[in-house]
Order: C-alpha cells, then sequence, then structure tokens
DNA sequence: AACTTATCCAACCGCCGCTAC
DNA sequence: AGTAGCGGCGGTTGGATAAGT
C-alpha cells in the first residue's frame, strides 16, 4: 500500500477508542488509542474504512451514472459527491474515478452524457464550477456579474461553494441569469412575485436590473448545484 | 512457469479554511 | 491583526494483485 497497511489490532484500537471517546477530536486519537499513528491517519482509516455502513464492492450502475452526474457539477469535490452516494467514502469515489470513469470517459463522451441529462435544460446551460481554490483572489470573485455571464446571457454560473456564505462578511449566493430565461423559464426556476421558490427551501429573487439572483436567506449552496439533478 | 505491464485502492502528503487565543 | 492548532480535503504514491506475453 501507500505506506504502512494497519493491522487488526490497530484497527481495533482505534474502533474502541472511537466507540469511547467518539468522533473528533483526532488530535487526540492517538494518544487515546495507543496507536503510533498521525492524527489524519487514524481520522483516514475511521473514515475510510472503519465507520459502520460503509458500503464495499463495485459500484452499482446508478452510483456510477450520479458520479458522473455530480462530477460534472461540482468537479473534484469528492466530499460532497460522496456525501450523495450513502455508504461510500470520498477516498472511494475519487479512486474509482480516476481508475475507471477518468479513463473510459473521454471529454466528449462526457460531454455527450451530460447533453443527454440536465447540462442543457430548457437553454440554460449549467457550467461545471471547476474553479481554482483561490478563485476569489484570483479573479476578483463575482461580486460583479462577469464579462462571460454578460456576453452570454443564457448562462446560469454556480459560483464556488467556498466563496458563499462562509463568513459573515460574504455576499449573499448569485446567480447570474438572463431575465428572458427567467421569465420563460420552467422549474427550476418556480416564479411568485419575483421570487423563486424552489423546493429546496431557498427563497431566490430575481433582480433584473443587475441580472442576477439572489439568496435572502443563507442555505447550503452545495445542496443547489447537487439537487439541479434531482430537478431532471 | 517466469516475467512484465496494467490496474486497483489504502495510505500519505501538503495545502486550505476555520477557530481560539 | 497575527498566529498556531485543528479538521478536512484533494492529489499523489506505492504495494498488492490481476492480466497479458
Amino acid at each position: 500500500m501507500g505506506g504502512v497497511a494497519w493491522t487488526e489490532e490497530e484497527d481495533h484500537l482505534l474502533m474502541r477508542c472511537i466507540e469511547q471517546y467518539g468522533e473528533g477530536k483526532w488530535h487526540r486519537v492517538p494518544q487515546l488509542a495507543g496507536l503510533n499513528r498521525c492524527r489524519k491517519s487514524c481520522r483516514l482509516r475511521w473514515l475510510n474504512y472503519l465507520r459502520p455502513n460503509i458500503k464495499r464492492g463495485s459500484f452499482a450502475e446508478e452510483e456510477v451514472d450520479l458520479i458522473i452526474k455530480l462530477h460534472n457539477l461540482l468537479g473534484n469535490r469528492w466530499s460532497l459527491i460522496a456525501g450523495r452516494l450513502p455508504g461510500r467514502t470520498a477516498n472511494d469515489v475519487k479512486n474509482y474515478w480516476n481508475c475507471h470513469l477518468s479513463k473510459k470517459l473521454d471529454p466528449q463522451q462526457i460531454r455527450n452524457h451530460e447533453d443527454n441529462d440536465l447540462n442543457t435544460k430548457d437553454g440554460i446551460e449549467i457550467l461545471s464550477p471547476s474553479q481554482p481554490r483561490d478563485f476569489a483572489a484570483s479573479s476578483g470573485g463575482w461580486t460583479q456579474p462577469p464579462t462571460a455571464a454578460l456576453e452570454a446571457p443564457s448562462s446560469v454560473h454556480p459560483p464556488m461553494p467556498e466563496e458563499i456564505g462562509t463568513s459573515p462578511s460574504s455576499p449573499p449566493p448569485m446567480l447570474y441569469v438572463d431575465q428572458d430565461e427567467f421569465n420563460n423559464s420552467n422549474p427550476p426556476f418556480f416564479k411568485e412575485d419575483g421570487h423563486v421558490l424552489g423546493d429546496l427551501g431557498m427563497d431566490l429573487h430575481f433582480d433584473g436590473s443587475a441580472g442576477l439572483m439572489q439568496s435572502s436567506n443563507q442555505w447550503d449552496w452545495d445542496d443547489l448545484i447537487s439537487d439541479m439533478d434531482l430537478w431532471g
């Protein structure tokens, strides 16, 4: 393996420690469990192998399908993708992608898959948010509508979740969308007095002058991006 | 049977954001 | 405001095993 493999005894010690003290406080786990492992190794071993209800074995067809869709939406955000696959870990999903899908699916195949599903829905193109982690610093963020959105108003641009609602000073989440698209759209934009009421417990407001949508409350942007999948 | 190559996947590494001080 | 410590994440590594020659 890539590193020193865990022994049965080590697994036992770790499991007993978690049972006794619970998850979290990983910095204390090696000491509490009497393990000669770093906090990260303990956490990883627990999350990827020892945790209850972990599904092992090959991925079902539906799971693979979902991985492809979610990867299209979320990029390499394996923990988020894994969150939508009960019993699967981020490492599992990542490994599966790297071993199977990234090789078997060339870009054109992935594009075809997207076209058949949710990426071109009612003329609204959902772009993959595969932005760099230092997106805000490198591009100045999206506090102003990006030029591309103005030039291509039919696009909806999901911003990076990291840029949204992560601190009190963060601007509210926004979607840039053309007003005609908004006015003529079927779900996912359920309109009511200028507000957009999806089935996600969100209240989105369309600002026609700015050409953007904005939420009136804090909500999980990752869930929106993921749940767009469910609107199909 | 022996060797080489490809594949799989558990584990490690380095970085990031958050929080407490 | 600056910093250290922490949890968490994604990328990469490398050993085991399967498949091919």
